[in-house]
DNA sequence: TATGAATGAGTATTCATTCAT
DNA sequence: AATGAATGAATACTCATTCAT
């Protein structure tokens, strides 16, 4: 390996230990209550190295953002419904993608807490906060309009209503799972991704009702 | 009317006029971002006066979120499900109650942006905010759990989660309406409460397959 | 005299304050090197207290300037050539006109210092000094197309290029003799306002051939 | 060629490029406004190697200004004047002198506004300007006292003062020239070195009154 | 009650300089 | 000779809070 590349390798690294510090902190105590003199300290560098790496507090917090956005992107991708079958082998589709969102969002909490529960930022980071979620609802219509096309969900309902209700229920659900708030002695919490996707599934399909 | 009276009168104005204003740039702007001189300046008084009627200004946040604390379960209570009845019986009232909860929602906005958008602030803040969605919940929890007993639902149902589930659905929904996130052409944001309301109770009790 | 009169006038006090120990340190200093921490630990008040009165370092500057500006045109404004007469008239007057410049520029040394010297300052306030150079030049010019129109100078010459040539003379001198650089032995600094008026009329009228 | 001296004359190279964009900016944007990273990125090197060329950024200033005194120098020793004659010849001579010094000057414009307009720096350097600009005075003054000593001037004027006032026109008038400040409509940015030559050495000898 | 001036701790950002490779 | 990453001191400006009148 030439020598330069083993230098930018190192770089990047440090690169990426700051943007994991901040998501952590921004996650954590807020955006404004994350000062870079305290990202730098955990990180052991100097003031100086956060602005050689990154342009501004601004700056690392959009990019934290994009990159969560493409990855929650990819998960949902892979849930994609593509052929016709039983309501059960739906509601069994829609489990399995929920399992999949929840564990994704278990093992990245700081960046869902980011994207959920909104920790005051400026209008720009805000702005792509948005954008990300609305994203996450396209690709959640999508899959409804799918499912319609395939008639395994009846014709005639709309899908941007229906897409908003399920990704309230889901953003919801998992908010109340990893940060609260809920009913103190709600047994959500100990819940597993399997448990907690099968439950939202069947509210999903057969709402109160459904048992 | 004596003179104090008069004044009394007169402060208690102002000390509202702060209140309505301090609330407004909290939900718009964020809790960070509003300084107690935007307040004074758009109410057109000296910085001082802001600190004869107040505290602080974590003292007006949480005086704000307590207001809307008790007249958000003002209304869920006037809900309350009190006897038995056939399944369309238990939806209409459904949708009736949501259709106060909307109606009062687009008629505090700010609240409801404070509240639910999440506007980033400080622990005792957000501390007060999260016991007020917990009293939500809880009230919808009562709900369903009196519904139970009237075996108007399916027994053996957590009531716990089917209320993080009712709330995630509800909030998420009014906070679409009101303030986005949405894919841009949704016709979500047109709708009126009462039509809102049908749709999400219908979501509530049948679910996706429901229609 | 009423209560806020008596704290207005207080409050310029201190306005003023802050303004003529910006001037001297911009002008003994540099602007740069000017710390908003050293002005006002030199008035005795705190840091805020500089941005209740001015909202940028760079706006008491361009303040200064501005000031500055107003008050020598009033000094050149008022040694106006109005009414013909003999060349020793002409050379009294503009002697007299000199005089007047020469004792505001030592009694007002920081402001010329900050006006001739140039302390490398940020574009809007060098474009300031530039406007108040220029209409210093102006005024000056006119008073050479009066005397022409007087038939006190000869017809045809070029009034841009003599009011450049005289007031290269005039702000070269004065910098000289307030700040230097002049070689060392020179009688220059010991010179007062009135001899050195003097010379340079001479100068200006004779050249160097004019003993 | 051996290696090394292919290398060392590619590194002086290296090093003049350096000198003269930094000359450039420093004349253009100041001193205190002229980044390190600035210079670096212009003339496509690492920030590191500036400083394997020049010990610091005072030091490349210092450099610069250094140079351009011996240059200046040179010019105006080779105007000196040696041997008696008429007063036309006298101002021939100054002229031709002056032109020299002003085709000198408008193709080192950036020097020359670095010495004249001088942007505000740090105490080393603005006295390394300071020497220089008196350097050039002292010359001009030995001129005149030779002037005097063949007869040409007359006795008993004061060399000192009088170089400092002729000093005075020649620098404001290169300054005007070259970088304004003028009055916007002013014919002197348009002439030659030749002509202004003229105009100052009649100026200079004649004044105001001499045509 | 109200004013407006004053306070001062807090913080993002800049930039000359150093240094391991 | 050159690189690019790292350093850290320096500094303008913000804003909640206080206080004399």
């Amino acid at each position: 390996m030439a020598r330069e590349e083993a230098n930018s390798k190192k770089s990047e690294e440090r690169r990426n230990e700051l943007l994991g510090i901040a998501l952590e902190r921004f996650a954590k105590y807020g955006y404004h209550n994350t000062k870079i003199s305290d990202i730098v300290q955990q990180a052991g560098v100097a003031q100086g190295t956060f602005y050689w790496h990154f342009k501004s507090k601004e700056a690392i917090a959009l990019e934290i953002i994009d990159n969560g956005k493409r990855e929650i992107a990819k998960v949902i991708e892979q849930g994609y419904r593509s052929h016709s079958g039983t309501v059960q082998d739906m509601v069994t589709a829609s489990e399995s993608l929920l399992a999949s969102l929840f564990r994704f969002a278990s093992q990245n909490r700081y960046l869902m807490e980011l994207l959920l529960v909104g920790t005051g930022t400026d209008d720009n980071i805000r702005y792509k906060v948005h954008e990300t979620r609305i994203e996450m609802e396209k690709a959640f219509q999508r899959n409804i309009e799918r499912a319609m096309e395939l008639n395994m969900l009846p014709q005639g309902i709309d899908s941007y209503i229906r897409a908003s209700l399920l990704v309230s229920l889901i953003e919801g659900i998992i908010a109340r799972w990893l940060f609260g708030p809920t009913v103190p002695e709600s047994p959500l919490t100990s819940k597993t991704a399997e448990q907690l996707a099968a439950e939202t599934a069947r509210f999903e399909f057969f709402g109160l009702l459904g048992i």
